[in-house]
DNA sequence: ATTGCTGCAAAACGTTTGCACCTAT
DNA sequence: ATAGGTGCAAACGTTTTGCAGCAAT
């Protein structure tokens, strides 16, 4: 295991919520803790296999919603129909602004967009669950931008 | 043709970037503007082959992208892996609240909203494009909703 | 005449499901 | 012993593509 603490808040979700404890959950909670940035939840489970690891698709694909539902990861929609997960254990909260030339995730934070979902719920008369913004924009030096990539 | 300016706008769109001129364009185009609300692309198709339309699934994927590249229409993500589309012609940009217990989407608009994709992405050292920001949230009276449903 | 657009069916893609077997409880 | 989880492959829903024929230029 490598990390003691994330272990153990996902060990108490599950025996909370009567989920069986098994050794694949918590490969799939290393794997996708150690992923570095923004992950789909077959980019881990081809990670994994590469790695020799056992676990099946479906299991990776089960595991990554309950992390969800613990919030030890995040789930994001860069409005590509895709499921990203990241990490959310020891991180601060962040939106993300994604460059439609080079294909960068950038991630910041901004006091003014976190305090709106809770304000404008109230006005409309709901309970804010969670909240999603993304800027879509461009790196403007685009062909110097190390991530450029022409567009097909 | 049921909007002479929408037409009028999508006829010149076509024509500046060498796309033909084609019945099909135009009939994807009325039935989207008709449509109220929300749609998929295949909800467009579905709702045109039953008003015994003989265009194509393909024919309406391909225009509806069209369409959102002129910006009559506006593209969409509420974060279940399907493009839903809406009609941007002679409407006020707004936001979205989805509610999780009826699924219920809500439009609002909001001044603070509408400022920071700019003022972020200068600050980042990009140019905005579009931005998407979604609320989730839930309606207090959940078994009062009219849209109340059961959750599988 | 040319080339882009169409309809159709097939393929692609990310994701979910059904099932027989296995394992944590 | 039991119910819940697993791996596998097949199915799913949305979207894209290849292609032969057609129609706008």
């Amino acid at each position: 295991m490598k990390n003691k603490q994330a272990t153990e808040i996902f060990r108490k979700y599950l025996k909370d919520g009567m989920n069986r404890i098994t050794p694949e959950r918590f490969e799939v909670l290393d794997a996708a803790l150690e992923y570095n940035g923004h992950f789909g939840a077959d980019d881990l489970f081809i990670l994994m296999k590469n790695q020799k690891s056992r676990v099946s698709r479906a299991t990776v694909y089960k595991t990554l919603e309950l992390l969800a539902q613990c919030e030890l990861l995040l789930k994001r929609n860069f409005g590509d129909n895709m499921t990203r997960y990241e990490s959310n254990f020891k991180k601060q909260s962040h939106d993300h602004l994604i460059c439609m030339d080079c294909g960068r995730i950038v991630e910041f934070t901004n006091p003014k967009v976190k305090e709106l979902p809770e304000e404008i719920s109230k006005e409309l008369g709901f309970d804010v669950e969670s909240y999603s913004f993304n800027i879509f924009a461009r790196c403007q030096n685009t062909k110097k931008c190390k991530y450029f990539k022409e567009k097909k």
